[in-house]
DNA sequence: TTAAACTTTCAAAAAATAATGAAAGTTTAT
DNA sequence: ATAAACTTTCATTATTTTTTGAAAGTTTAA
């Protein structure tokens, strides 16, 4: 396997994990192309390595500045932008669990906080919903705690220590 | 809020999570429903409950069984077949965990070990591609073992230690 | 201030995904 | 063995999501 070959597939396998955390192709694979990539590249550069149209690299790329994994880059000299990934794989996927759960586990819990909350008629359907919602709510808090701190500052610690465990 | 609106928040706040976890609406939205359900339910009920069609139905259901979250029950007397959700939250974390690390996560390793792995020609972009994806081989490789320990048995140990520091 | 270089927006088209429903398939009771 | 009760399959249709491309917008250089 070449360098060619070898870069189409990851971007190709990347892309197709989008769904993964929560994107579409394009704009996983701008970003797996802009992860392997040793220098920033111009949106005509993108445009043209992944075959997409301009309008879609434009939009995606803003996707991926509002995740806040990729971010312009000014060459000097040139007149275009640049655009450039995060490419410390740990920041990176400290900024995703981050965002995953301000904009999808965050929701979530609301609703089962709320629905958890509703009064209790007496109904046998009634308590089964109170009592799993609640039961729900509960996890996610202590998984979504737990992910935080893993993927935040305490790494040293409770990394190390999980880290040991697991080797 | 009254039982049914509850409930129906639930179940579509649940759907439209569904991506989270990488199921359809549909699915996802059925398995809410047994989630909550006091008793297991036909085929029947869970179509008129959702307004879906039986195909549907029937496909999503064996989605959710291939899953290892829902399974049949057999109710004495009754011809039909009924369906129930894994109750335990903890339980259903851990299939979930485990079928999207089969799925999903070790698929991706292998190429990214494929990747990393082809030879160094000594070109600069050659060069990076081999360092980042050998890179995100070893964080997948931590994060997947993590959360496989984590979502495991060693859930006494590791989760009480870790479930104190959160506190 | 003008115009070239570049980027963004967004209505329309294309592609991908999900849902329907009726025919085919299965199982069970008699 | 038959037929009723029920489930699955899958070609077709509907919906949703993504992509395009050209017009509108912005920035920079002269």
């Amino acid at each position: 396997m070449n360098y060619k070959e070898a870069k189409e597939k990851f971007i190709g396998t990347w892309g197709a994990l989008g769904s993964l955390w929560g994107i579409n192709k394009a704009m996983a694979q701008i970003h797996a192309l802009l992860y392997v990539s040793p220098d920033p590249l111009s949106m005509e550069d993108i445009m043209e390595d992944l075959g997409i149209s301009r309008g879609n690299a434009s939009m995606n790329l803003r996707g991926l500045m509002d995740w806040g994994i990729v971010y312009k880059v000014n060459v000097p000299g040139e007149r275009k932008e640049f655009f450039a990934s995060e490419k410390d794989v740990s920041e990176l996927a400290r900024t995703i669990a981050k965002e995953r759960s301000r904009r999808e586990i965050q929701p979530t819990m609301r609703v089962l906080k709320e629905v958890s909350s509703i009064e209790d008629d007496g109904n046998k359907k009634t308590q089964e919903l109170i009592k799993k919602t609640k039961e729900m709510y509960e996890f996610v808090e202590t998984a979504d705690a737990m992910l935080n701190r893993i993927v935040n500052q305490e790494q040293n610690w409770v990394t190390k220590t999980l880290v040991k465990f697991l080797k």
